[in-house]
RNA sequence: CUGGGUGUGGCGCAGCUGGUAGCGCGCUACCUUGGGGUGGUAGAGGCCGCAAGUUCAAGUCUUGUCACUCAGACCA
């Protein structure tokens, strides 16, 4: 018991401070140091590792679906940023220059890039000439700045890393299809890889990207009941296009404009894994992207033929997972709570009692529970019980969105709800903006997303207004 | 940007009405222990965020400044 307090005392309870006990995990489970300027971040060898697992299964599927990565220069010159006029309207505030190149002043300054449309659509309008040179289907893995007034860990640094997709189509309906094919690869990594249930849907005009023609959105809920938009996909039909002269010759020997996409997910996904899965005891993560998937703690490992029975047990478990052994002079407790500390899935125990008999201990680190099992078939039982844990995870999360989840039919019921619970909360809207606006000034919510595959229509009138509605959207807060 | 909180060894903190800088954890060495943060002995480690000011004397008081952090407003 008394180790059991001072355990907990490690970190800040996730339901008494959510907010700290976020920036506790952060710190404790070894994600990141602050760096000496302000919002940029170090991102230590644990938490880069699991960038690296996102990098390497996204950057799969990028492939899978044909794309190629590219890489882009950094700066982008102030008037190549001008070009499309939403687009720096949104970005302009935010964004850093340079204004020196040694002790010389620029002629022109040059922007560090917050996202590189402009730059893919430079470079696009001059190697697209023909019907035969689309569809483009570049990506990039890169870093971007923007230079945000109050920053958090993952969740919104002034430098983060990102990948952003840029595609070039020739119709319309290539692109939208594009868009919506990269947000789907999004919702199943999320769901399939990292147990977390998303949203998928479109945002409004007022929550879409600077210069897009559309936005949808994976949508994760975090425990607290706040939402975190996890991946993006635009749809930018021809704006761009038009704005840098980037056409084509078509089959019938006319000039068309191009149509594009982009999409992104950030280091955010990181913030959004800890705030989703993590609890009492630290970081909880999704097999997928651990680092390292199991762990063996060896008991007694001074013993003779403790650490040889644990190198044989790695070597059997190697090819199936990502494994290591902790043979750290720290004892067993220390060794367990440090582990969960840093949300390993799975963890070994192995002693001189269970060598003789040809066993161990399995714990899992979502539910804690301990099973005696043999070692016989242990490769299996490893590999099932981590797909296990995933499919768990997801349960959990869902039915935490599910129980916060709400319905407003009415302005009364909107405001009750927005002030007293914490989540979403499903109502009608008429699909103006005033409505919008005013639901965020009085209730304290925003438009999360016009999710698909809700067709269940609570009422025909907006929440906010009473006139016909015909769009479904989920309220609420969002980090 | 607005409003709160905090800056003291690596981390967490104490330091009262100014008077020679402390504790716990961690760290190093050795021993011990090991199935939920073992126990012991001996060590190392500090321009008290930074800059001015008041004072015989400043971690402590004043002003400024910077950083981190929380809650809003804005954005991925």
């Amino acid at each position: 018991m008394a180790n059991e307090k001072k355990m907990v005392e490690q970190i800040t309870s996730r339901d008494e401070d959510f907010a700290k006990w976020y920036t506790d995990i952060v710190k404790k489970a070894d994600l990141i140091d602050y760096s000496s300027v302000k919002g940029c971040m170090i991102i230590r060898p644990y938490g880069y590792a699991i960038w690296e697992n996102i990098q390497r299964i996204l950057d799969a599927r990028f492939k899978e679906t044909g794309h190629e990565n590219v890489y882009m220069p950094m700066f982008i010159p102030e008037s190549l940023l001008q070009k499309e006029k939403d687009h720096v309207e949104g970005f302009a505030p935010e964004v850093a220059w340079v204004t020196m190149g040694g002790s010389e002043r620029l002629t022109e300054r040059l922007c560090v890039r917050p996202t590189s449309e402009t730059l893919f659509c430079e470079h696009y309008k001059n190697i697209i000439r023909s019907y035969r040179d689309l569809p483009k289907l570049y990506n990039q893995w890169c870093s971007v700045v923007r230079w945000e007034k109050t920053t958090r860990p993952f969740l919104r640094s002034r430098e983060f890393l990102w990948q952003e997709g840029h595609t070039m189509h020739a119709t319309a309906e290539d692109a939208e299809a594009e868009t919506l094919r990269m947000l789907n690869v999004y919702g199943d990594f999320f769901e399939k890889d990292l147990g977390m249930p998303v949203l998928r849907g479109k945002k409004t005009d007022k929550e879409k990207f600077a210069g897009a023609v559309s936005t949808y959105t994976v949508e994760a809920l975090m425990h607290d009941g706040k939402a975190l938009q996890g991946g993006t996909s635009h749809y930018f039909g021809d704006g761009f296009a038009r704005a840098f002269e980037i056409q084509y010759l078509d089959k019938d020997n006319t000039l068309k404009y191009c149509h594009q996409t982009s999409w992104g997910v950030s280091t955010r996904i990181i913030g959004g894994i800890i705030m989703t899965h993590g609890d009492d005891r630290g970081l909880v993560l999704p097999p997928a992207v651990a680092p390292v998937q199991v762990v063996i703690v060896p008991v007694q490992q001074h013993k003779e033929g403790v650490l040889e029975a644990v190198e044989a047990l790695r070597a059997r478990l190697a090819p199936v997972c990502r494994v290591k052994v902790d043979d750290s002079d720290n004892s067993p407790g220390w060794k367990f709570a440090e582990h969960e500390m840093r949300g390993v899935p799975i963890r070994i125990e192995i002693g001189p009692r269970d060598i003789a008999s040809g066993s161990c201990v399995l714990v899992r680190r979502d539910n804690l529970e301990k099973q005696f099992l043999s070692l016989d078939g242990i490769e299996e039982t490893v590999t099932e019980q981590l797909r296990a844990m995933t499919a768990a995870l997801y349960e959990k999360a869902l039915a935490n969105r599910t129980a916060r989840t709400y319905t407003a039919t009415s302005y009364d019921e909107m405001l009750t709800l927005a002030s007293e619970k914490s989540g979403y909360i499903r109502a009608m809207w008429c699909g103006e903006l005033a409505c919008e606006l005013k639901l965020k000034e009085e209730a304290d919510v925003s438009s999360r997303c016009m999710p698909f595959g809700d067709e269940d229509a609570p009422s025909d009138v907006c929440v906010c207004c009473g006139r016909p509605a015909k769009k479904l959207v989920y309220w609420g807060k969002a980090y």
